[in-house]
DNA sequence: TTAGATCATTGACTTTCTCAACGGTATGGG
DNA sequence: CCCATACCGTTGAGAAAGTCAATGATCTAA
């Protein structure tokens, strides 16, 4: 019962299974691009299976965690902050609204403008998913130890912005 | 001509223009997930822009360079190191092997498996595309010392697998 | 007042993700 | 040898994500 159903890599150690170690002296396994972009995939894919009972995703989960900061941003801001096409930002807040936990409120300076802000409703969830997703974390960056998160932290911040 | 005609993260500090630096001070700023998946959009969309010409993305980009790397790997094996479904890697060896860049060749041992190898036409365009992804790799880590570049992949690579 | 820019939204289209099934092939037990 | 079982690549389908163009309402500046 090594490997059950599932496919994927959902697995904890999803490439020791078998001899594709060697891959790791290939030249790709250096490239600090495809390191992310697998660290990313492994990492979401995991929060996303955790955050699953709650009914988001971590994109949600990114808008909702902005909307009950108090910092009011706009659906603009989001995009722009979360790097996200304006129209993916109204579906996500779509979504959000439909599950009652977030609202739209036209800026009153600019009428165009819609600032999201979390319903109370949205307050419970975001703190039932901050929990989720800090453990989460934790578990993906389970080999590495605290002084190591924060380099890594302040290393990525720099070239995420 | 400040903002031309694209959207998106496409430009070197999608976030400066606006005052959204102040989302930096909320909690989500802080959590290494949605950096890593920030960093990650911004540096595979900068990397498949680069890569337009020559006519592939990041991701064929990733299974040409195991094709090219002289390791033999089976298609299983590249699913695997690239945490990708069995079926997206079809996909991809299909747009390779339309290129002409690679071949599918039936394990001897094994002939449920198959290796995928560069052809010759491969090789170039994997040199061409390496020059290129290194490039971006560099614009993309632009703010980075090379002892920092160092330690960040030293630590993605502790999280990647 | 008006021309041009901006914001949210819609729609279309492509790519990526995830899952289930299927034929051909290997492997180990009877 | 035969058979059940597991595995590999493949196909297909549906959901989610990414990309781009166009539009109505609204703001801004000349």
């Amino acid at each position: 019962m090594s490997t059950s159903t599932h496919r994927g890599a959902s697995a904890p150690d999803a490439l020791a299974d078998q001899g594709t170690e060697r891959f790791l002296a290939g030249e790709l396994a250096q490239q600090i691009q495809f390191l992310t972009a697998r660290a990313r995939g492994r990492g979401s894919s995991h929060a996303n299976h955790m955050l699953a009972p709650l009914g988001i995703k971590v994109r949600q989960y990114s808008v909702l965690s902005l909307a009950a900061s108090g910092l009011k941003p706009s659906q603009r801001e989001l995009g722009e902050f979360l790097a996200l096409d304006p129209s993916q930002i109204v579906a996500l807040v779509d979504s959000l609204e439909a599950l009652g936990a977030v609202q739209r409120e036209t800026d009153p300076r600019d009428r165009r403008s819609k600032i999201i802000v979390a319903t109370d409703t949205g307050m419970e969830l975001f703190e039932k998913a901050r929990e989720i997703l800090l453990e989460s974390e934790d578990v993906t960056l389970g080999t590495l130890s605290a002084r190591e998160r924060k380099q890594l932290r302040g290393l990525l911040l720099k070239i995420a912005f």
